[in-house]
DNA sequence: GATCGGGTCAGTGTTACTTCA
DNA sequence: GATGAAGTAACACTGACCCGA
């Protein structure tokens, strides 16, 4: 059986340009509190609250209160027909927020609270105290099987709702309602991993751009420098010695005499020529990821 | 008319913090 | 000063509702 904790709640990302976080799997598990700080999360509500079933509620200053408007009432528990045909005492209902509304909507709500007292009249005193809640919560088992059935598929067709109802001990209008917000908070979720991923990427591109300017600014200072300038080749433009035909490339560090002739070297003469280049600027390789002295090359 | 997504409300549980005996 | 119980604020979860598409 599912537990109410492990709802499977978990959400993936796939991260094809970080080998360290390739797949980030965000498993919305209540373990994580043990080790998580609320606040450090109050963008991932990771937590899965234990249900209302796993403990006797704190709010035992309720409890007097609930006795008194709510005697008895299992609002888990699906109305009957014994149930709407016993006792028309004035109990209120386990949704109803009267209190808090006004204009039609308060007339609404109330007309609803009717509609609802008249399925949840009539249960015996026996639940008194512990069913003391005005809002419905699921049980472990309730939750574990709408789960299953948000795994299987995430919308219900009419069919499927009144069985699963039925097969709960909910109304269909209950089902509705739980895959509807299910629907939504996996989506808010979704939404939210995703926006940590996209921040992620971008502070990943800023560092990067930060990175990438620095050597453009080094490599400006390169080519700048009178002392070097001249022993540099350019980047992308391939030049042919006119005496000699043959096309300039990068420089190869073999003892025997480069193999392409820098024309300006060739023109220089063979003592500049024979010079050793001390580095290849413009090598195809990105720009070596170690500091370039630009006032002493060789070294 | 039924359904869904998005927004919202409100009840409830948990946690961290404070106060006090 | 240390300690545990009680109170409370803040926060998160979640069932339910409303509204527009």
């Amino acid at each position: 059986m599912l537990e109410n904790q492990d709802l499977g709640l978990s959400l993936s990302l796939s991260f094809p340009e970080n080998k360290t976080t390739n797949s980030l799997q965000l498993n919305l598990f209540s373990s994580l509190a043990s080790t998580t700080s609320p606040s450090s999360l109050s963008h991932f509500n990771l937590f899965q609250r234990n249900s209302w079933t796993d403990s006797i509620p704190s709010s035992d200053r309720n409890l007097e209160t609930c006795r008194t408007f709510l005697k008895g009432i299992d609002v888990n528990r699906i109305p009957t027909i014994t149930d709407t045909e016993e006792e028309e005492g004035g109990v209120s209902s386990p949704n109803s927020t009267i209190s808090s509304l006004s204009g039609n909507k308060r007339n609404e709500r109330e007309i609803n609270c009717e509609e609802e007292l008249d399925c949840c009249r009539g249960i015996s005193d026996e639940e008194d105290g512990e069913t003391c809640r005005k809002k419905l919560r699921l049980t472990k088992d309730q939750s574990a099987v709408l789960e299953e059935s948000f795994k299987e598929h995430n919308t219900l067709n009419p069919k499927q709702k009144q069985a699963l109802a039925k097969r709960l001990g909910l109304r269909p209008r209950q089902v509705e309602v739980w895959f509807q917000n299910r629907r939504a908070r996996t989506k808010l979720k979704q939404t939210e991993v995703d926006c940590e991923f996209l921040k992620r990427c971008c502070e990943n591109l800023t560092e990067e751009n930060r990175r990438l300017q620095k050597e453009v600014q080094e490599l400006r200072a390169l080519k700048l420098s009178p002392q070097f300038y001249m022993q540099m080749t350019p980047p992308t433009t391939l030049t042919m010695c006119p005496s000699c035909e043959r096309v300039a490339g990068p420089p190869t560090p073999s003892p025997s005499g480069p193999t392409n002739v820098d024309p300006r070297a060739h023109q220089m003469g063979l003592a500049q020529q024979q010079r050793p280049m001390p580095f290849n600027l413009w090598a195809t390789s990105p720009v070596p990821h170690r500091p370039i002295n630009a006032l002493n090359p060789r070294s």
